[in-house]
RNA sequence: GGGCCUGUAGCUCAGCUCGGUUAGAGCGCUUCCCUGAUAAGGAAGAGGUCGAUGGUUCAAGUCCAUCCAGGCCCA
């Protein structure tokens, strides 16, 4: 059960003495040894790699490259024919310079069609702008100075629009700039604009086909209302601006004139209201007929509420006179506080009513409310609404108010409700309620006419078409979408402002409505051609025709769209299809629905809904299969980050100073999944430190050394996997676990997991795998052979791999990589983004040998923590390391050498049973124990913890015993039910963690001791080397001056010293040159050099 | 009020699908070691009521219930 690996027989051969070559001519072994592999007639097989990268620097390079060789649109030319993965951009809205956010945005909608494209897809990548709404109206409105429509009118739309498009473009160009520099790949030349005629067009037909289907209606409905921009807004829209603020909370008494029961009269219903600008327009109050009420007397006062309510909002001091029920209260007629229309003023029912806030009784304004006006509706009141599209009280309402805006007539009508008695009680409340999300003036909701698109009428198919999507993360599926669903309201379409497009429909003073579905039509209806007119307005407005059902002049309708439905139409508009005109067919046939969209949470309403809602209403399909949702980016904090704190972060800059690369890592690996990001300077320069710098190190190694040594890893026969050392064959098995789980983790649109994978094996390959294996690609001492062409061979597959793994989520340095050790070589492409993905080697994987590599780490990590403890440094070597490893520890013998070298220990033995260093102890192994046994587990586990080492020496030898414990039948335990370790022993060099036991032989003989010497030598002539600035590859002539045991232990050594030193000569006298002297163990040595090459 | 997400070391996060008794990693901190991958690497240490409570179980960070806190979305 002992053995000393082959390799660790080469590799530790010099330590052992001069023998070991002294067949050789001593002189001709000096100069040739490492000549003959030093020597090139080549030259350099690859470019040379600085370790001091700037990355940034690096990026433009490669950008340079892409540009110049035209690889992103040769990447995708090269799939055609190949099944298509569609992919939709979703449009950025060009209205101001791009953030970090949009930085997110741009990595994730990259990293998964590179992805795509190398397994084999063609993944067409068409960009797109979305250039119209009120955003853009928003920031040309700052341009001008505009502060209302009246003011754009005064200044001319039609100038007003040419701004608009002139904003557009020049943010576009920001955008593109952004794009280009992350390395997002797509195509801008080929961009879509929903302002582009064509777009417009498209959007057209489907409305022109909503309309004829009746799914494009007008309706007065309650809508939010922007008064400052003087149109309505969606529900979306309004999810965008929900905000906290603080509003009045009143409590005003009606007192009821008529009821069923005349013991009411002469009481009061107590209402609540937070807009009290709305009393005026009081049309009736709703109560829960099934709640019971109380009339309460206090404070002067009889007052009608639900009884739940009454202490929340009373207090002390009330007497409950009598509890009715609800309904009770039901056509009860009041006084209203400001008198305006006849007829109503009652008391109804509603299915709304709270009783969790306010008193249980509504008050109900038809004109500011969407139950409101349902209710009055039905009840047959009259819609009453003394407040202009301003937002200002008009001449219907009460003289003290007219002129004001209604937010501003809160406090008189307060006043004035105290001054006549009816204010019960007054505070103010903290809320939510929505502001326009552009310009943060408060909302109104307001019964007007708008154009709705009746997505209620598919409500079901758009759940059913839920199920067809794939969600990432999926809670969002049935979640906060699907309950979005649930709640699914008509679509406010029409907006009453200027850059949109314009809704197509004419209508003439009968009120016929024709919807137009493209620009030859409209000509057609007008008598003339207008196919070159832009189809916005003002222009668009001037065209007239007559009414198709009367005769009479059709004008077009003032508004136009919203343009979240520009969005939702661009799997069809961004091809301009139109069946009619019989354009843009194909390539939407072909790529609808999308296999893939992404964007930030917030398109849930957004985005993710329009496509949706208009695939469903169009195509009655899904339009895009899966859907990657992501959390938005925080500071290093966790705080928002805002302009007015000061932390928000410009990508531009960021990407200048870390590299576009170290920012994608960050943005697609950082955070789990779907949770916010932190970013800040701190957080990038790990990555760059941790992640782009380590595989930088591991290149620059393999390149240094391969040209050093002079190897073609890609000319060499190959060397078949099985028959290379235990180090390749287990850092290959990591290779290709690697590639299988990354593989899975795309797959599963699991970017932070399949990142991390990646980061973890250039980890292994960097800190064990190259650690282990330097010998192997340099060894000036002598020939390198077969091992080290298989190391060469092995290390240059992972790099190259890696690199392959790496393109989609750091493209530039996966790159730059590839173009110094794959490109061109072996008939691979000349960019590592033409390559095909790294398929899986499943019979490469070897679960046994990853298992017994850790379990050697984990016994090398025991014997550095033995020499750190005893004080033995690891250059010391030592006769022998003793292993005890838990039972069913397989394949280790073979990883002998690996751990012997690590630990610089002459033999590693597997301790069999005989072998003891101290107490022996067993602790149960609960998963083996646990099922089998049950409750007496516990029984079990106390024996063995009484256990005075007896049992478990039994079971070290593998033997079975037999517990006695409490009243049942013994328990008999095997050596595979516990975990045996063993106890230190004062003074001897033991360690045990986790069943793995570790001693090591600490006695020193003077041979050894020599040894130790001579590799201390070596240290400080290598450190002399470095501090003349000598290259790795440089020979010497080397004088080394001292006494005592170094120069025993020089004597002993020369040869190995000088092979190792790259030193033709080795003398001990004086000679010229680089000169530096120190101290080993007190005694002075002097290291002397002089380059001879 | 409803829906969803999150709560684990000073900080950032794994682990929770599938329960196993000694909860890990990185950063930061302290003390050492190493020195031709060196803007690295290694060893040891300090630092944890795994948000709280209750339940299920031989066994709970993990499963169940309730609650608390934070966030997002909606009313």
């Amino acid at each position: 059960m002992s053995g000393r690996s082959p390799r660790g027989d080469r590799q530790a051969r010099w330590y052992r003495g001069a023998r070991a070559s002294s067949s050789r001519d001593e002189d001709e072994a000096f100069r040739v040894s490492g000549g003959e592999r030093m020597a090139n007639d080549d030259g350099p097989r690859f470019r040379s790699v600085d370790p001091k990268v700037r990355f940034p620097e690096l990026e433009e390079r490669i950008l340079r490259f892409w540009d110049e060789a035209d690889v992103f649109h040769r990447s995708v030319a090269q799939r055609e024919g190949a099944p298509e993965w569609v992919f939709y951009d979703g449009p950025p809205t060009a209205n101001a310079k791009p953030h970090i956010g949009h930085a997110l945005t741009r990595a994730f909608k990259d990293v998964y069609p590179r992805y795509r494209t190398m397994t084999g897809h063609l993944v067409h990548r068409k960009a797109g702008w979305d250039c119209h709404g009120l955003p853009v109206e928003i920031e040309v409105e700052r341009e001008i100075g505009s502060t209302s429509k009246r003011d754009i009118e005064a200044f001319g739309i039609a100038e007003f629009i040419e701004r608009c498009r002139a904003s557009v473009r020049r943010y576009v160009r920001d955008w593109e700039e952004l794009t280009r520099r992350i390395g997002f790949w797509i195509d801008m030349d080929d961009a879509y604009w929903t302002m582009d005629p064509t777009y417009v067009e498209s959007v057209w037909w489907s409305l022109k086909r909503l309309h004829e289907r009746g799914l494009l209606v007008e309706a007065d409905k309650v809508t939010a209302y922007c008064p400052r921009c003087g149109t309505a807004l969606s529900d979306a829209e309004v999810a965008l601006g929900y905000a906290t603020t603080e509003d009045p909370s009143v409590h005003v008494r009606f007192p009821i004139a008529e009821a069923a029961d005349p013991e009411l009269v002469g009481a009061s219903l107590l209402v609540w209201t937070t807009t009290p600008w709305t009393l005026p327009s009081n049309a009736g109050v709703a109560v829960d007929p099934e709640a019971s009420y109380v009339v309460a007397e206090g404070e002067g006062m009889r007052l009608v509420l639900a009884e739940s309510r009454l202490d929340a909002t009373l207090g002390d001091g009330w007497t409950v006179l009598r509890t009715i029920d609800g309904s009770a209260l039901l056509g009860a007629r009041y006084e209203p506080p400001y008198p305006n229309v006849d007829g109503a003023h009652r008391v109804v029912a509603g299915s709304f009513v709270a009783l969790d806030e306010g008193t249980g009784t509504v008050h109900m304004a038809p004109a500011f409310g969407p139950e409101d006006l349902e209710v009055g509706l039905a009840q047959g009141w009259p819609v009453f609404k003394p407040v202009g599209d301003d937002g200002r009280f008009t001449d219907l309402a009460p003289e003290f108010v007219r002129g004001l805006f209604v937010k501003d007539a809160d406090a008189p009508i307060e006043e004035d409700l105290r001054a006549r008695g009816l204010l019960v009680r007054s505070g103010r409340i903290e809320h939510t309620y929505p502001f326009c999300w552009r310009c943060g003036t408060p909302l109104l909701y307001y019964a007007r006419t708008s154009w709705y698109v009746r997505t209620t009428a598919v409500k079901e198919r758009l759940l059913a078409v839920n199920e067809e999507v794939a969600w990432y993360p999926d809670h969002i599926k049935h979640g906060r979408y699907g309950n979005w669903l649930e709640n699914n309201v008509d679509w406010a379409l029409s907006r009453e402002r200027y850059w949109g497009t314009p809704l197509p429909i004419w209508r003439c003073d009968e009120g016929h409505a024709t919807a137009v579905g493209s620009l030859h039509e409209l000509g057609e209806r007008a008598g003339r051609d207008v196919t070159g007119l832009d189809p916005h307005r003002p222009t668009i407005d001037e065209v007239v025709f007559d009414c198709p059902d009367c005769g009479g002049e059709a004008h077009r309708v003032p508004e136009v769209i919203d343009t979240w439905y520009d969005s939702g139409a661009m799997p069809f508009a961004q091809w301009g299809y139109h069946p009619e005109l019989g354009r843009g067919q194909d390539e939407f046939e072909r790529r609808f629905p999308a296999d893939f969209v992404s964007e930030a949470i917030d398109q849930t309403r957004g985005w993710f809904y329009t496509l949706m809602a208009e695939g469903v209403l169009h195509f009655d399909s899904p339009a895009y299969r899966h859907v990657v949702c992501f959390e938005f980016i925080v500071d290093e904090d966790g705080r928002k980050m805002s302009k007015s704190v000061g932390n928000v972060i410009d990508p531009m800059p960021t990407m200048e100073r870390f590299g576009a690369d170290a920012l994608r890592w960050v943005l697609l690996t950082s955070s789990s999944p779907w949770a916010s990001r932190r970013l800040g300077d701190s957080v990038l320069e790990e990555a760059v430190r941790r992640f782009l710098l380590t595989l930088w190190h591991v290149y620059s190694f393999f390149v240094l050394y391969a040209n050093a040594d002079g190897v073609d890893p890609d000319a060499a026969e190959r060397t078949s996997p099985a028959s290379r050392s235990v180090l390749d064959r287990w850092i290959l098995s990591r290779l290709a676990g690697t590639v299988r789980d990354v593989r899975e983790g795309m797959d599963a649109y699991d970017v932070t997991g399949a990142g991390r994978r990646i980061q973890t094996f250039v980890d292994d390959l960097s800190n064990w795998y190259i650690r282990r294996s330097r010998r192997r690609f340099w060894n000036p001492g002598g020939a390198g052979g077969e091992d080290s062409a298989a190391a060469f061979e092995t290390l240059h597959e992972c790099l190259v791999t890696t690199a392959m793994l790496l393109a989609p989520f750091t493209p530039f340095v996966a790159e730059e990589v590839w173009s110094n050790i794959a490109a061109d070589r072996a008939g691979r492409p000349d960019s590592v983004h033409l390559a095909d993905f790294p398929e899986v080697h499943e019979s490469v994987i070897d679960p046994g040998l990853d298992e017994a590599m850790m379990l050697a780490r984990r016994v090398v990590e025991l014997g550095r923590r033995i020499r750190t403890e005893t004080r033995v440094r690891t250059r010391q070597p030592l006769t022998r390391a003793v292993v005890h490893l838990p039972v069913g520890a397989q394949d280790f013998e073979q990883l002998l050498g690996v751990v012997a070298e690590e630990l610089n220990v002459k033999r590693v033995d597997l301790a069999g049973s005989a072998e003891s260093f101290g107490r022996w102890r067993a602790k149960p192994d609960f998963q083996v124990l646990g099922p089998r046994l049950g409750a007496r587990v516990r029984a079990a586990a106390s024996a063995l913890a009484q256990d005075d080492g007896s049992l478990a020496a039994r079971l070290a030898t593998g033997d079975q015993v037999e517990i006695s414990v409490d009243d049942g039948p013994p328990i008999v335990i095997g050596p595979g039910d516990v975990t045996l370790s063993q106890d230190v022993r004062a003074g001897y060099g033991v360690a045990t963690e986790g069943g793995v036991t570790v001693a090591l032989e600490l006695d020193v003989t003077r041979e050894l001791r020599r040894e130790g010497v001579a590799r201390e030598l070596v240290r400080m002539i290598q450190d002399a080397r470095k501090e003349a600035g000598l290259e790795v590859t440089d020979r010497i002539d080397l004088a080394v001056e001292t006494s005592g045991e170094p120069a025993e232990a020089l004597a002993a050594h020369r040869q190995e010293i000088a092979e190792e030193t790259l030193a033709s000569e080795l003398r001990t006298e004086r000679i010229d040159g680089f000169r530096q002297a120190s101290e080993l163990d007190g005694v002075p040595v002097v290291v002397m050099l002089k380059r001879t090459t």
